[in-house]
DNA sequence: GCAGCCTACTGGTCCGACCAGTGCACTAGC
DNA sequence: GCTAGTGCACTGGTCGGACCAGTAGGCTGC
């Protein structure tokens, strides 16, 4: 004690302080979507250092969905508007690596789409309300499955845009999306696929009414039962319970 | 009509070949966290492309959080174990990019937490309940604020375990450091803390007891009021009401 | 048998080069 | 005068080679 306390130097390569400058400069709004970033052969110059530096600091940026770059293209790499693009990937890259089953990726389902209800309930504008009838009378029409399942997707989208939390919005999407791509081929192959689509028609014509009414907790409730009676049957029988306990 | 119908053709790059190739490896499990990927210099034979490539294809790798290369490792890049870095890198990008604001931040801390909760309460081991109560207690007994908030925080983090969903508890996990680091600040500076801390372990003791009891609702419910109280003062008026939608 | 050095190899960075693709300015044709 | 077509300057993608500092494990000398 008393000696002046020295601290561990962290070394920093140099593309992640390139990384970091560009980071803020986008995050900041110093640069907005749409706008370019100089050349490689500028931003080695500005930064530096050589252009592989360049790149794979270029690379970095380009995984969290931040920027873009074409080849041929004199203006450089573009910065992209925010698109969930990052964080899918990186939660289905969780799903795959953290193996998480389906009934835990149902589950967060339905525990945020009921939220997502519960606030559309509150919150729901009139143009948002008839959306909502839009999407369930279009799969009311729907011929196939597939333009089936899109509008069942639209409607959730609906909701969730209701709520009035962008992060629940997106959440919701990625986690849908996630879902749909393990069982999609398992749904399409599905027995007796007229009456599952009559009945979650009308699960989401009983939710449309709860949330209409503006009862939160009724639409909640509708909409994690909807969700479970989807999904219960390609969930393995000894992963069930957990579902059921958010049913009640 | 008639002819062959072409597709339009997606270059794709050499290294994100390169990337698909080791990830899908990592992602099956033929490559485990702990081992080591071949030096870059073997690399670039094995896929026959420049170093230049393969690095520009770690740095992709390195971004999603899947593997980790130390300067004069004589053994190569090693493959980690999952870890929710990435979510959290993208997520807080998020926050900042999509302009989220900490009501829609709480909102969701809300709607997790108190999920957890839930769930926690008939799904908890007496283990996890004995690791509830020895946080609180170690709440009472904390004397610096600093200490105070990383027992709130171990308290919650048991709670998600027991909620028997991962996701649930990477989640929860992330947004809670992304909100902490918003206002961790104020929070350290906000006045009469004494009795802060007090409602706060009080919150604690009751949310404990219903999930003892196995009183789901009952938890779910208090979770949603103790962070209401916790966070309601550094939240816009006008956002307020959106939270308090979920207190009905 | 052990402490300490040495070396082979690693990743980080730089340089220079070539290629295919792109958008713009310029030009030839109307 | 205006448009359609062409060439060019520059872009990003990839390659190869080079040098450096740092590491770990084998080797040497004690």
């Amino acid at each position: 004690m008393g000696g002046p306390r020295f601290e561990p130097v962290r070394t920093v390569r140099a593309y992640e302080r390139v990384v970091e400058q560009v980071e803020e400069a986008i995050e900041s709004g110093a640069l907005s979507p749409g706008e370019r970033l100089p050349s490689e052969r500028d931003l080695m110059v500005q930064f530096s250092v050589s252009r592989s530096t360049v790149r794979e600091a270029l690379r970095v940026l380009q995984a969290r969905g931040l920027v873009r770059s074409r080849p041929g293209d004199p203006h450089g790499a573009e910065v992209l508007p925010f698109t969930p693009a990052a964080l899918h990937k990186s939660m289905t890259t969780l799903a795959r690596v953290a193996e998480l089953s389906l009934a835990e990726l149902v589950q967060f389902r339905m525990v945020l789409d009921s939220s997502a209800s519960l606030l559309a309930a509150r919150l729901r504008t009139d143009g948002q309300l008839a959306e909502m009838g839009a999407a369930v009378a279009r799969m009311r029409a729907a011929t196939d499955h597939d333009a089936f399942v899109a509008e069942d997707v639209s409607f959730h989208d609906v909701v969730a845009r209701a709520s009035g939390n962008k992060l629940i919005q997106i959440c919701t999407d990625v986690v849908r999306s996630i879902v749909l791509g393990l069982i999609s081929e398992k749904l399409a192959a599905a027995h007796d696929r007229q009456a599952l689509m009559r009945q979650t028609i009308k699960h989401h014509e009983e939710v449309l009414a709860a949330v209409r009414a503006g009862d939160g907790p009724l639409a909640a409730r509708l909409t994690r039962k909807a969700m479970y009676d989807y999904y219960a049957d390609y969930v393995p029988d000894g992963e069930r319970p957990a579902l059921r306990a958010l049913l009640e």
